[in-house]
DNA sequence: CTTGATGCAAAATATTTGCATGCTC
DNA sequence: GAGCATGCAAATATTTTGCATCAAG
């Protein structure tokens, strides 16, 4: 896993390549993500960082444009979980997919091998640039099943 | 492809099963989906509907409803893009998986036996009790590309 | 006739935007 | 200092709900 100083100066460089600035709430919301790894609706984030700083004031406002600026770059990808809406997670992670339980709401997060092969030959076959690929697999996990 | 009528059918028993009845605005939604076969939105539906059956006057809480009832039976099926919220497209089809254009906005369906196979193994590996999955794969389509 | 379904409008959510002010660079 | 970023509140957009009325079984 990619070490928080890293992470921060690979934001940095991406913001100075755009000509944005680097501001303190922009430095905690990466922080937040990188600090509570699961995956967070911007409305999460923004209670997480009310609470965990809350002399910072953060709005909702700045939330969503920060999470829509760090999707842009790559530094953060969000995926779609049926009625509960986006849920942000790092970008720079390892690609991987995810296996969701539809009883509880865990998130468990694979990678394979054979799955990425394929996906490129598929979009090869259609003439398609890929740029990202997601799989979800929804289900009832062992747990919940008990 | 599943024709209209058995999937009229299909649709009316699943209705008596849960003691719900078969209304007009039900079949109309059904068969918006079944003529419009692309993946539309709640709102773009009933758009569709206004236009094609002005005189039922659906309202949207009906088309949200009767979509939620439809997901939920297995009739119908939605998929999330990104941005544009949440689209549905009819169930009944064979399972299929997604390609989406990001500049024209076109989805391609395709069907590998190859991911197919290998998201059971995932799932089983896992331990969970698959009912669902879906794979997305985002990229540029060699029309955008030119 | 009983009970679920509908349309409407209001409510609840979710997300975006305008603008005056504050902070980076 | 110039210009982007921020917070706030208002504006939008999206989805759900309450309720009186309608219609299917």
């Amino acid at each position: 896993m990619i070490t928080y100083d890293k992470l921060l100066a690979q934001f940095k460089k991406i913001l100075k390549h755009k000509r944005l600035k680097f501001t303190k709430q922009r430095e905690l919301i990466l922080k937040c993500l990188y600090e509570n790894d699961a995956h967070h609706t911007p409305e999460e984030i923004h209670r997480l960082l009310k609470i965990q700083y809350p002399e910072a004031g953060i709005g909702i406002a700045t939330v969503y444009r920060t999470l829509a600026l760090m999707e842009e770059s790559g530094i953060a990808s969000s995926i779609s979980f049926g009625v509960q809406g986006k849920k942000y997670e790092l970008g720079l992670k390892k690609h991987h997919d995810h296996l969701i339980c539809t009883a509880c709401g865990k998130i468990i997060e694979f990678f394979d091998e054979t799955i990425e092969r394929r996906q490129e030959e598929i979009a090869r076959a259609f003439d398609f640039a890929m740029s990202d690929h997601t799989m979800k697999i929804v289900g009832l996990c062992s747990d919940c099943r008990k």
